[in-house]
DNA sequence: ACGGATCATTGAAAAAGTCAACGATTGTTT
DNA sequence: AAACAATCGTTGACTTTTTCAATGATCCGT
């Protein structure tokens, strides 16, 4: 992630043409994200993959792995260590797949929903930083068109 | 960024609340969106990262090597890389900084000017793929939202 | 002129990503 | 029902990317 800072730049360069490419808008925000995030969510051992496969695991949902491979863009070998280190710290265990046994579900202890209660709440503190320079409606218009270009 | 699904999925997973994680939304969105990009710009030998260097060494902004690392939340030695690249290639050469001697501006030559534009009609194509399920008004929203979160 | 800071660059170490292969299981075809 | 191909999680090897400290050159403040 290169340089971290945590300043807030008016850097010259936003003024070429490239301050309108979406490519490079969403790199850098989600670069800049991704450090405060991985900050916030140091003091509980996670980092925003971590969390969001806590997440997904405390929804009530009951996503097999291959499942959060695809929905976090992820390699399957990449969530074998990631689950490795949840289950490994009591936060989530592997359950067996209910109509393939193949599978793998991933649910969340008692004591992994209490870790992402409180990471949750980090995180949301977090994010309002993030997008401070957003009001609260535009803020909520960002999630939903982000959301819509994701998924229709 | 692990599996390269080109289809577009509905995923049962984005009901869970995780759907209004920012960071996730960006991250996703960002490693779609890359996938895309860099296979466009494979045409012409650039990557995401190159293009953006491409662009602002063609926007006459004379960045220096370390407003680029700035800019584009990278290292410094990973725009070395970059830039020893497109230079090697004759795209981009190295200038030195008028009031700084140590600072090296980047200027592209008018054979990167050339391969830039092509690269960039070829992305904005890509672009309207990946948005295509937001209206050109919510396209326009989209990147102003991004722009004011990143610097107000 | 001196000392500390900043620039680009290098190289090494650590982390992350990619990919092919495997046993177990599933669904499908014959 | 037997054989076949496909899928799941896992492992391990391999490549790429990231991170970081050190360096020479140059700048700036004193």
């Amino acid at each position: 992630m290169g340089p971290q800072s945590t300043e807030v730049e008016t850097p010259r360069l936003a003024e070429a043409k490239i301050g309108n490419d979406v490519g490079l808008l969403l790199a850098k925000l989600h670069a800049t994200g991704s450090l405060l995030n991985n900050k916030a969510l140091a003091d509980y051992g996670l980092r925003e993959r971590s969390f969001s496969v806590l997440t997904l695991a405390c929804s009530g949902l009951e996503p097999t792995q291959r499942e959060l491979a695809d929905f976090l863009s992820l390699d399957p070998s990449q969530v074998v260590s990631l689950v490795d280190d949840l289950e490994h710290r009591g936060l989530v265990k592997r359950a067996q797949g209910k109509q393939d046994r193949r599978a793998k579900i991933i649910v969340s202890t008692a004591e992994g929903r209490r870790i992402h209660n409180k990471a949750r709440a980090a995180l949301e503190v977090c994010e309002q930083t993030q997008l401070a320079a957003l009001s609260e409606d535009e803020n909520t218009q960002l999630r939903a068109l982000l959301k819509k270009a994701l998924w229709g």
